[in-house]
DNA sequence: GCTCGGCCATGTCTGAGCAG
DNA sequence: CTGCTCAGACATGGCCGAGC
């Protein structure tokens, strides 16, 4: 084989191509910026091939630079199933975890499912990354994340997917309810559980409107509890809130919490682990 | 309110020198 | 010899005050 490429180099470089900077590649591999910097370039003197742009206070990767991150992406992928294989006959869960989850479940559900596993295998060592739906599944696609946690309020049929948590969506209102929250509702942008909503008091002749509408459903329960409006959300999220189900019932709105995983990929045995640990809890 | 220049923080590159 | 740190140079961008 003519090129036999140093293994310390190629996860400087892909440390670097993932982060987008030297400088975070420097602090995630505990070398100095110059150490990252001199690999690269002696990536580059190996392969004769130029793989970033070099250009001042910019890090830029080049056509070469993208082409040899998918690889690498390959080639460690290899190295933690290699990693999980040993793992498995040492019958020992070590080493990273990465997903991605919202906000929301980060605040509310997730705390006690990481103080499980921290308590069960404490040598694993999570990475967590936080976006809208949108961007958890674009980190599953690019396989920047093991696997990702979403709400099933979405067509999830091109990835392999594991249901861990199902509830229902409710209006509540704060505990101690104020005149000025009266017909004041609070929704989240208009998805298929607030028109159903919607249609629940269409149907019985009344018509709501959204007295504000929030994209967050932390802040819709934050400003519940305010005594601003009532408040239509999951009830994971009202959870160890100041919150009460508001007097007026609806039919059941049910929503589920998806692990998703691509389909032409092996989930990884640490991911595997913590999805089996939650759907315990 | 807008522009300009100075200052500072941050990020990258290069070369010298050191340790194993 | 290889891979590292350290120091210095340089580019860029943000902030802020002065001047118009």
């Amino acid at each position: 084989m003519k090129f036999i490429p140093n293994i310390t180099f190629l996860r400087y470089f892909f440390s670097a191509g993932q982060s987008k900077s030297i400088s975070r590649a420097s602090k995630e591999n505990f070398v100095s910026q110059s150490a990252i910097s001199q690999a690269i370039s002696k990536l580059e003197k190996t392969l004769g091939k130029q793989l970033i742009t070099h250009e001042k206070n910019r890090f830029q990767l080049t056509a070469d630079g993208l082409l040899l991150l998918d690889k690498c992406k390959q080639i460690f992928t290899v190295f933690s199933e290699i990693e999980d294989a040993f793992n498995e006959t040492d019958s020992v869960f070590k080493g990273k975890l990465s997903f991605a989850c919202t906000h929301s479940f980060a605040l509310s559900l997730l705390p006690a499912y990481l103080s499980k596993l921290s308590q069960t295998w404490e040598k694993i060592e999570p990475i967590l990354r936080f976006g809208h739906t949108g961007t958890i599944v674009e980190l599953v696609k690019k396989g920047d994340v093991d696997f990702g946690i979403v709400l099933d309020n979405e067509d999830f049929s091109l990835f392999h997917s594991r249901e861990i948590y199902r509830g229902e969506y409710h209006l509540y209102t704060a505990k101690k309810f104020t005149a000025n929250a009266k017909n004041k509702f609070i929704l989240s942008e208009e998805r298929k559980e607030v028109s159903l909503l919607k249609q629940h008091f269409q149907n019985n002749g009344v018509e709501i409107h959204a007295y504000m509408e929030v994209s967050s459903w932390e802040v819709i329960a934050s400003l519940v509890e305010q005594g601003m409006g009532i408040g239509f959300l999951p009830d994971y999220i009202a959870g160890k809130r100041a919150l009460i189900p508001y007097e007026y019932s609806i039919p059941k709105i049910p929503y589920r919490i998806l692990a998703i995983s691509p389909k032409n990929r092996k989930l990884s045995r640490n991911a595997q682990m913590f999805i089996d640990l939650i759907g315990q809890i």
